[in-house]
This record gives structure tokens, C-alpha cells and sequence, in this order.
RNA sequence: GCGGGUAUGGCGGAAUUGGCAGACGCGCAAGAUUUAGGAUCUUGUGUUAAUUCGUGCAGGUUCGACCCCUGUUACCCGCACCA
């Protein structure tokens, strides 16, 4: 057959869509399968070729499910809220929805032109009204549940893109979007306590089937840690200065405390600072500062005394400097840190800085050169001396402080609140309405959804507001409480909010009374197999967990973790070995490779180009090879003869059948299509194949090359769809021929290779083995010493 | 600094997990075909004078090591003054 893709691809596509081949049955006696791509976020530039390899792995374990009979839901969707498209409406004047529809058109079609198997029926788009509106709800169930508060504290804030950001989407103090440096800004904003649920989403790790490495890049970022709090007494108040330490143990190597330059304390005892302007000033330099500043170049300590004040420490007794320094931060732990600079580096350099006293706690190091963080032996603690083991004396100072009152055993979590509002136009708006007499007030359920009005300047206002706060008609309302005049919260929900639960709704994507009927969640939920990038391991992975712990909680879902399996692929890197990008010039378009060569050619590259973990970069001649390929199998029709089985090709066709579908499970396409390729080269050694093999060939091609699949399938006489044909069985005792080759060493030099029969006895082989002629000369005139016989692999043969 | 990972021909990558290293594809070379180019097909292709040497480097365990152990180098990713 002449492979001809510009005729077959568009028609098998259109046939797909009119028999709603790969639509999902909600009431269906075949089990179920539920594979989850992340959905795209529609920019302006279209999809590149990453996008392609990112839906392909699960497309060809969507595919092979419902050829073995699953019921199979492969959803897609566009996650479409957010600044990008917001940004290119304010340069180009166009309104976000407008830009919005035609990316998620342009997105749309080359999705079809690759003839993905989604189903096409529950597509959701996170900015329409009845998504977004349970969106909302959950939003408001969470506020009923007490994990929606407001606070003015100091956020990262995108000076660029006058908007403030949460801790995941601020990674390495610059921003997401844009990547300027984030600035701290004291600010009220709207925080969802996903701390409350550190716990949880720790230990539901355990329950799932995570790649190692998403797994603990998701337990770094909780980040938990045990110790303890401790109150020092403040010699010149009644006040507590509370601190955290994973070490409770050396606090009689306590020798002065520091403090965040943002600490409270510093304004409640202002009147009893003697030093107060050194302070602020102090304070004032830090905020200047950047992250990356703070963070990277700041090597050197820094630090001023606070004068006036100073601290008891609780089990010495011994009065100890207060200082302020930017090393510790206000957002851990509680602002306060007690130093003991004999056993920890950063308070050693502190201390030798300021000439602190050091008092070593713990044997084994020189203190006059550096602190010393291994175990030892505790001195110069009183009840405490002569403990080794740093269990044992954490939990007998631990005892201590609790007989005492004056501290107690507790955890900490690096992970951090979600900064949940942003001051911009293109995202959910927040329900709430601001009331001078009942304060926050949820809007009712049967006004959702909260529409985001119709506005023609969506830029955001100077003053780093909304830019719906402009709409007066919208701002000024009634309080569904009282009755009385009342103003609209103006912010917006964060581009993740949309993402945090789409996958819930593409069980149930047209429910007018519920974000899904609990009938059909149960049914579909756990999502099987979830595979995406790891850039969203930290933000959206732990983002919809913490969505999904929740609603379980409130009994709308009915299984704690969303994922059940979660895998990632490597980036497409451009032909120059470089990410690929819009401003590297070096973006490959997936419809320029499917104009020239079609979309199986594009498929099946994008799976054979390397390992699916890894990144890879894109090579246009390698595709050549794929293309003659799928020629190759094409041109396979000609050497049909008969039917049933061909003698010489038996175990190859088992063996393929085995690996290809084993392969699969373990996202290996490289190796699956390459043995596909290898029995393709047997074939044209033997000549010929009959109808039934090549049926069973043109299946196990399917999900990576559905078109060609499919026209073959069809001229061959095949029943029905070849997506939903049987996906072919292998017998494993056929996939193994009857004699094998044996390689023969001496002294574990290979010197000669013999055909056996397949399993025969140890001592025949190794007969055999000296029987042949090159070892029979080599063994001449020497001792055996040791004879080593793998089954059906190799022989040694040890001599002296 | 902490955590995770990688290192194999000219290139992308295989290797049943301790058993013939380099599958499969690209590229390259020669030949066929073609007016020519392209495309296609056939054969060859780690290295060597060798039965040699070969999986970042140096050792070790073993009859046998890309695989296990010790040390070391380079690169990539994530987090980062986390108390």
C-alpha cells in the first residue's frame, strides 16, 4: 500500500469524531481507566512539539487500555486564566476573552491534527461561567471551614507584574511569569492555610505511586522538622521571646539570641530601645534588598545589637545579648532564633563577628576554628553532661522544659500559606464582600457564579490595586447579611485556583446543581495515572492535593488523594541542545512536521527520539527514520501470503507482542517502537507474512500510529475500529526459540559461540562446549579448575 | 551547603538488572537506480597490526562488572542563612 497520510489522517480523524470512538461511558460494566495529561494553558504562540510528547505517552496507554477492553476517560481541557493572555490584551488592546477563545481555537486544532484520542465531549475551560463558578464554591466552602483568612504581612511582589505572589510561585525570588526579582511588601492579602494540611499531604505520600523524585522534591518543599519552642524571658519585661530549635538539647551553649529585622518585638518594646534609629535604619537596608541580595551575595554577617533589652537564658539563668540580623527570617519558625555558636556556622560566624562568648555543649570539634555540627559527647550542660546519644539528651531536655513551663516539643513546616489573591482583571473573582458592621461576608451559594464583569481598561491601577476596583457598579453592593451598604472584594483567585480541581470536573463537565455527581466521582476517582512536567511538582501537584484533601474532608469527594500514579516527561530541547523557547527563536511548530511528514511520523518520533523521562533535543533528519518506518509497514501489504502462521517469524512476533506490551506500562516507547522495527528487518529477511500476523503488527502500531493503523486495519478486512480491535496476546513459551546461542569463554574471554537446544542440561552444554574446535585448542594441556554454566546465556570455562 | 540525578561510538540512545557491550534509529562510506540532484534499495560501519583495547577517572570484589563496593572528576535538576 503507498502510504499516503495527507488522505488518510484527516479521514480517520473525522470517522473517530462521527462514531465517538474514544467519548467516556459513565454507566459502563467494563472497569475503568482514568489517564490525566495536565491540561494547557492557551498561549498566544500555540502549542510546540513539547506539548506533543507531553500528551503522547499517556495517548499510547490511553489507546492501549481500550483495546483491552477498559473503559477509558483521556480528558482535555485548557487551564486559561492568567497573566500572559492578560498581558498581551493590555499591548495589543484586545479583551482577554477574545484572545483567549482564539488561542484556545488554535490550540484546538492542532491537538485534532495529531488525532489524539481525548474525548472531545468533557473539554472544560477554566474562565467559563459554569466552571469557574465551583471554582468559587469550593473557594467558599474552605472560607466556611476557617482555611480562608486575611493578614497584612510581608508577600513577594512582582514589581512587574504589579502583583503579589504566593511562596510557589515566587521559587528562587524571581518571578513566574515574568522572572524579575521579587521585592517584599508589607501588604493584606488573602491566604489559604494549606499549612493546616502539611501533615496530610506528607503522609499521603506514602499511599501513592509517585516517581521517587517527584515524591521527594514534594517532601523537601513541605520540608518538615522536629523540635522544640522555647520561651525566653526578656530581663527588663514580663514579656516571652518564643523561639524554634531542632536542637533543644545545646541550649546551655546559648550564648545571645537574634531576631528577624521585621520581628514585632521590636515595636512593642520600642520605648525601652536605647538604640531604636540604629535599628530602623538597620531594618530599612534590609528591605531594600532583594531575595536573590538576602540570599546569594550577602555572605558576610550582619547585625545590630538591640540596646536596652536583653534575654534570660531558661536553664543557665545567664543574661545574653538580643540582636537583630537578616539571616533569620520572619517567615520561619517564629522570627526568633537562639544562637549556639559552638554548633551551628552561622552563628559562629556571627558570634566571632561581634565577639560573642562561644561555649561548647558538645565534644568533637575545635571551636576556636569553626562550629561543630556532629554528635558527641554533651559537656558543660549540668543534667545533661555525659549524654552521646542526641535522641536521648533531645528528649531529656525536652522532659525538662515541659516539668519547667518553660517550652515544649513541636514541628515546622518550610512550606508556607498560599498567597491567594492577585491584583489583576483575567482570573476568578473572589466571592467576598467587605461589610462595615459584619466585616468578610461569603456571597450566597445561589449567587455563584460571582461573574467577572465586562470591563474595557484592564490595567492594574498604579497603586498596585485591581483593576476591578475601578467598576463602581460592580465594587458597590449590599452585604447579604445585613442589608446594608457594602463593597465588593476587588482581587482576583491565582492562575492555580482553576487547576486545583479540573480534574474532578471532567467526570461530570455539564453538571448544573454540582461540581460532579458523587455517583460518577466514585466510579472514575482515583485519576489512574497522571503524567506531567516536574516544573509543577511543588505548585500545582501540591496545590490540587491540598484542593482534594478538602473536599474529601467535607465528604464532596470520596478518596483522600487525587493521583493514584504520577509520572513525568523529559522537555523536547530545540536543535541546538537549548530549551526550547519563543526568544531563542528555536520553537519547532508540531503542524509544519504534520504538513511535511503527517501526525503518525510526528507521534512516533516524539516517542522514539530517547528515553520519555529525559530531556532530548530535536533532530529533523532522525525523523527520517520513523517516516520509513511507518513506509516499511505500509509496504508490508505486498508480502501478505495466506493466512495463520508463518514458521520462521513465531517467536518473533511473540516476542514483540511481549515487549511492545510491557514496555508500554513502563513508558519505555523507544524501546517498544525499536522492537517493532526489529521485526520489521525479520520479515523482509524471511520475505513474506501472512494476514494474521501482519493484523496483529498493524495492532500493536495503533496507538502509535492510529492513522496508518487504522487504513490497514480497514483494506485488511478488520472488524470495526482497529481502536477498539483486542489488543494482541502473547504465549510465553513461544517467545523463545527452540535452540539458542551460547557464548563459550576461556578464563572469561569469550572465544567461541555454539547453537544448543533452548533449556538443555548443564553438563550437555558444557560437552558441547568442549567439543568445539577453537575451545577444544585452547583447553589442550591445561587444568580445569572451574566450569560456570548460565542457563541459555554463557559458559565459562576457568583453566590453569 | 543540603537533596535528587546523569556520564556508554560521529549523534539520539539499547543492554532481560552480575552473563556475548553498542539493540533500534540517525549520520557516514561503497555500490545499484536516476540526465542530474533528491528519494529509494543493497552492503558495511566502536577501536586495533592483533586472539588488541574498549561504558568519565583511580582502585576493589567476582570465573565474569556499564551494572555491586571505596575514592574521585565533570555536568544537569530542585531547595537554600529553614534555626
Amino acid at each position: 500500500m503507498k502510504y499516503d497520510f495527507k488522505q488518510i489522517e484527516p479521514k480517520w480523524q473525522q470517522k473517530w469524531e462521527e462514531a465517538k470512538v474514544f467519548c467516556a461511558e459513565d454507566n459502563s460494566e467494563k472497569p475503568k481507566y482514568y489517564t490525566l495529561v495536565e491540561f494547557p494553558y492557551p498561549s498566544g504562540a500555540g502549542m510546540h512539539v513539547g506539548h506533543i510528547k507531553a500528551y503522547s505517552g499517556l495517548e499510547v496507554v490511553s489507546r492501549k487500555r481500550r483495546m483491552q477492553g477498559y473503559n477509558v476517560l483521556f480528558p482535555i481541557g485548557f487551564d486559561a486564566y492568567g497573566l500572559p493572555t492578560e498581558n498581551y490584551a493590555i499591548k495589543t488592546g484586545t479583551h482577554p476573552r477574545i484572545v483567549t477563545d482564539n488561542n484556545i481555537a488554535k490550540f484546538t486544532s492542532q491537538l485534532k491534527r495529531v488525532g489524539f484520542s481525548f474525548d472531545w465531549s468533557r473539554v472544560i475551560d477554566t474562565t467559563e461561567e459554569d466552571y469557574y463558578r465551583w471554582t468559587q464554591w469550593i473557594f467558599l466552602k474552605m472560607f466556611e471551614n476557617g482555611l480562608v483568612f486575611r493578614d497584612n504581612a510581608l508577600v513577594n511582589y512582582c514589581p512587574h507584574c504589579k502583583v503579589v505572589l504566593s511562596n510557589e510561585d515566587s521559587q528562587g525570588g524571581k518571578c513566574d511569569i515574568c522572572h524579575s526579582d521579587i521585592v517584599q511588601k508589607s501588604k493584606t492579602v488573602w491566604y489559604l492555610r494549606i499549612t493546616q494540611y502539611a501533615e496530610k499531604l506528607l503522609q499521603g505520600l506514602e499511599e501513592v505511586d509517585y516517581l521517587p523524585n517527584v515524591k521527594q522534591q514534594q517532601v523537601n518543599w513541605i520540608g518538615k522538622s522536629t523540635g522544640a519552642f522555647v520561651n525566653f524571658t526578656i530581663a527588663q519585661t514580663d514579656e516571652k521571646l518564643r523561639i524554634y530549635t531542632t536542637r533543644p538539647d545545646t541550649l546551655f551553649g546559648v550564648t545571645f539570641m537574634v531576631i528577624a529585622p521585621e520581628h514585632p518585638m521590636i515595636q512593642e518594646q520600642r520605648d525601652r530601645i536605647t538604640n531604636i534609629e540604629a535599628l530602623d535604619a538597620y531594618r530599612e537596608e534590609c528591605a531594600k534588598k532583594t531575595e536573590f541580595e538576602r540570599t546569594q551575595l550577602v555572605k558576610e554577617k550582619s547585625g545590630v545589637r538591640i540596646e536596652g533589652l536583653t534575654a534570660i537564658n531558661p536553664v543557665s539563668n545567664k543574661e545574653i545579648p538580643i540582636y537583630i540580623s537578616d539571616y533569620v527570617m520572619m517567615g520561619y519558625g517564629t522570627g526568633a532564633i537562639m544562637a549556639v555558636p559552638a554548633h551551628d556556622e552561622r552563628d559562629w560566624e556571627f558570634a566571632t563577628k561581634f565577639g560573642i562568648d562561644i561555649i561548647e555543649v558538645i565534644k568533637g570539634g575545635d571551636i576556636s576554628k569553626g562550629a561543630y555540627a556532629g554528635d558527641g559527647e554533651m559537656v558543660n550542660s549540668e543534667f545533661l553532661n555525659g549524654y552521646t546519644n542526641k535522641k536521648e539528651s533531645i528528649q531529656r531536655m525536652l522532659e525538662y522544659l515541659e516539668e519547667k513551663g518553660i517550652g515544649e516539643g513541636g514541628v515546622q513546616y518550610k512550606m508556607k500559606d498560599w498567597a491567594f489573591n492577585r491584583q489583576r482583571y483575567w482570573g476568578e473573582p473572589i466571592p467576598i464582600v467587605h461589610c462595615a458592621h459584619c466585616g468578610m461576608v461569603a456571597v450566597p451559594y445561589d449567587e455563584l457564579p460571582l461573574k467577572l464583569p465586562k470591563v474595557e481598561n484592564f490595567e492594574p491601577g498604579e497603586g498596585g490595586e485591581s483593576p476591578l476596583a475601578k467598576i463602581e457598579a460592580y465594587v458597590n453592593c449590599k452585604c447579604p447579611k445585613c442589608g446594608r451598604d457594602a463593597k465588593r472584594e476587588t482581587d482576583t483567585m491565582p492562575q492555580w485556583a482553576g487547576s486545583s480541581w479540573y480534574f474532578l470536573r471532567y467526570i461530570d463537565p455539564h453538571n448544573e446543581s454540582a461540581l460532579a455527581d458523587p455517583e460518577k466521582l466514585n466510579y472514575w476517582l482515583p485519576v489512574d495515572w497522571y503524567n506531567g512536567g516536574m516544573e509543577h511538582v511543588t505548585r500545582h501537584m501540591i496545590y490540587s492535593r491540598f484542593w482534594h484533601k478538602f473536599l474529601y474532608d467535607i465528604g464532596v469527594v470520596p478518596c483522600s488523594e487525587p493521583y493514584a500514579k504520577r509520572t513525568a516527561q523529559g522537555l523536547i530541547l530545540g536543535p541546538d541542545g537549548e530549551k526550547m523557547s519563543k526568544s531563542r527563536g528555536n520553537v519547532v511548530d508540531p503542524n509544519d512536521v504534520v504538513d511535511v511528514l503527517g501526525a503518525d511520523v510526528l507521534r512516533t518520533y516524539v516517542l522514539f527520539m530517547g528515553d520519555y523521562a529525559s530531556a532530548a533535543p530535536w533532530n529533523e533528519s532522525s525523523m527520517k527514520g520513523c517516516k520509513r518506518f511507518l513506509e516499511r509497514i505500509a509496504d508490508l501489504t505486498d508480502l501478505i501470503k495466506g493466512e495463520g502462521v508463518t514458521p520462521k517469524l513465531e517467536t518473533a512476533f511473540h516476542k514483540t507482542v511481549k515487549k511492545v506490551s510491557l514496555d508500554i506500562e513502563d513508558l519505555k516507547f523507544n524501546t517498544a517502537i525499536a522492537c517493532m522495527m526489529t521485526l520489521l528487518n525479520d520479515i523482509a529477511a524471511v520475505g513474506s507474512l501472512t494476514k494474521d500476523e501482519m493484523l496483529i503488527l498493524v495492532r500493536l502500531l495503533c496507538p502509535f500510529a492510529p492513522h496508518l493503523s487504522e487504513e490497514l486495519w480497514e483494506q485488511l478486512g478488520g472488524d470495526g475500529f482497529c481502536a477498539l480491535a483486542p489488543w494482541p496476546q502473547w504465549d510465553e513459551s513461544k517467545t523463545v526459540d527452540s535452540t539458542v546461542e551460547v557464548a563459550v569463554q576461556v578464563n572469561g574471554k569469550v572465544r567461541a559461540s555454539i547453537q544448543i537446544p533452548f533449556n538443555c542440561p548443564q553438563s550437555d552444554a558444557i560437552a558441547a562446549a568442549k567439543a568445539d574446535e577453537k575451545i577444544a585448542v585452547l583447553l589442550e594441556g591445561k587444568t580445569v579448575i572451574k566450569e560456570i554454566c548460565v542457563p541459555n546465556k554463557i559458559i565459562n570455562i576457568v583453566v590453569k
